[in-house]
DNA sequence: GTTTGTGAAATGATTCACAGCG
DNA sequence: CGCTGTGAATCATTTCACAAAC
């Protein structure tokens, strides 16, 4: 998921498969919440439920991490509560500073999520010297200027870029050359990065553009919504004939696709 | 990736991969940038450098739409953008609803990447009513109530909910009966949906978590900002014994992991 | 000569199914 | 009994490496 660098098998790695360090935190929420409610036990079977995956990725998941559980019974919430966390490595304060304040940015400095688990917003820091002081979530915003400074007294090592993408890569440089080793990018951009530092990314409308293609297949062929597409222009085709994998065997169902493009 | 139920191969298939299609909005990205600066061709091995994936898997992702390359040349730009937009359904308009115009929904709203790509905010729910009426991103803000004729009017499939996670399953089911059947979810709850409806979510709290796992993991044991770790206290191990797989062979490097909790 | 397209190999993830433990 | 933990089987994805096309 890195999006620069090769990234061995899970830097350096005792070997928890990255699938299951994605889930983790799924796993971790569906336990909270049991937690708040008092249940001392979940079997695999409801704690999957829960989590919205099916039992047997859930132990196989587990089975990376230890054996948690006990048979015939289940799991210990409360236990096993902490054993995700310490894997997670939530059990340490981790600051992070959020850099570009606009929309989004101030979204994320409110979002109560972070701040449950084990992070904590240190610093917010935005380019407009408008901004400097105001603050947001209730912490100031700061300028750009002194990033390299908040970084340091913050000890901070993960960082959010919420910026603009045309600014997102000099805001990875000057983050990374300050020290954070972990960024998460929200910026539409591929950032490059040295090696040993890992970015995350988020990007919303490439969730979109996926739900887009389930969207249109399940619709067979018709309009959407709206009027249909007279989008983009089919644009000229290169030289070559487009031929389509598959010769007669074995083809689908619906026969789109106009063969050749009109010039 | 969808969170509730089975799913099929790719809801039909012709067969694209999963993995493939998630990456298609990375490729259709750096095309468009190519595009934008008038570039005629490129080669698989620039382009993948540019959308930050491997060439061979670029090759291969590509070979699955057919075949648009030219040997010995590379890929002409505008016709790929042309193909990979109309592969994602995005040479259609899709009109979609945001439900929950708090920090973060106005953040979408105002979101350029969406109108960008085939998508059009057709309209912004909220459930508070001294919100209706108010325009956010130059679009006014209407009432939960109107929901279902919103989506009927507008003929909307595409729904993002942005809501408190309290919220997040009713609405879903009103944004389903009303005949969505894609939701982006970027409320941190699982939701439960019927068969043949997409949800892909987004949770800005589990990406910071797979980071933090990672950066564990970098730092070896020591602290990573701040206080070191006594945030949860250690709770208490269930009657078993806890384990650890893999015998005697091949263990990893640090001596961490104080073998059971203390009690 | 260059670069695509793709079988075949390698790796990784998920699911099955059941032995073993409480 | 019920439920976990896990090898073995299956399925998916990535990578290799090279023949075919330009």
């Amino acid at each position: 998921m890195a999006t620069g660098r090769t990234h061995r098998p899970a830097t350096r790695s005792r070997g928890i498969p990255e699938a299951t360090v994605a889930r983790l935190p799924l796993y971790l929420r569906a336990l909270t919440a049991l937690s708040e409610r008092s249940v001392p036990t979940v079997s695999s079977e409801e704690l999957a439920a829960a989590a919205g995956v099916n039992s047997a990725k859930l132990r196989k998941d587990f089975s990376y991490l230890g054996s948690y559980g006990t048979r015939g019974v289940g799991y210990d919430v409360e236990y096993l509560v902490y054993q995700i966390s310490r894997e997670l490595g939530l059990t340490q304060d981790w600051p992070v500073v959020i850099v570009g304040i606009g929309n989004l940015g101030a979204a994320l400095a409110n979002y109560g999520g972070f701040a449950s688990r084990g992070f904590r917003v240190a610093a917010l820091i935005d380019a407009d010297p408008s901004m400097a002081g105001r603050p947001v979530a209730g912490i100031p915003v700061q300028h750009t200027d002194d990033l390299e400074a908040i970084i340091e007294e913050n000890g901070v090592s993960i960082g959010v870029i919420a910026t603009p993408a045309g600014a997102a890569q000099q805001v990875c440089d000057r983050l990374v050359a300050a020290g954070v080793t972990s960024i998460l990018n929200f910026a539409p951009t591929v950032l490059s990065v040295p090696d040993g530092v890992d970015v995350r990314k988020v990007d919303l409308s490439i969730e979109l553009q996926i739900l887009a293609f389930h969207e249109q297949r399940k619709a067979g062929e018709e309009a959407p919504g709206e009027a249909g597409g007279d989008i983009t222009p089919p644009a000229a085709p290169p030289a070559a004939a487009v031929r389509r994998r598959g010769e007669g065997t074995e083809q689908g169902p619906d026969g789109d696709m106009p063969a050749v493009m009109p010039a």
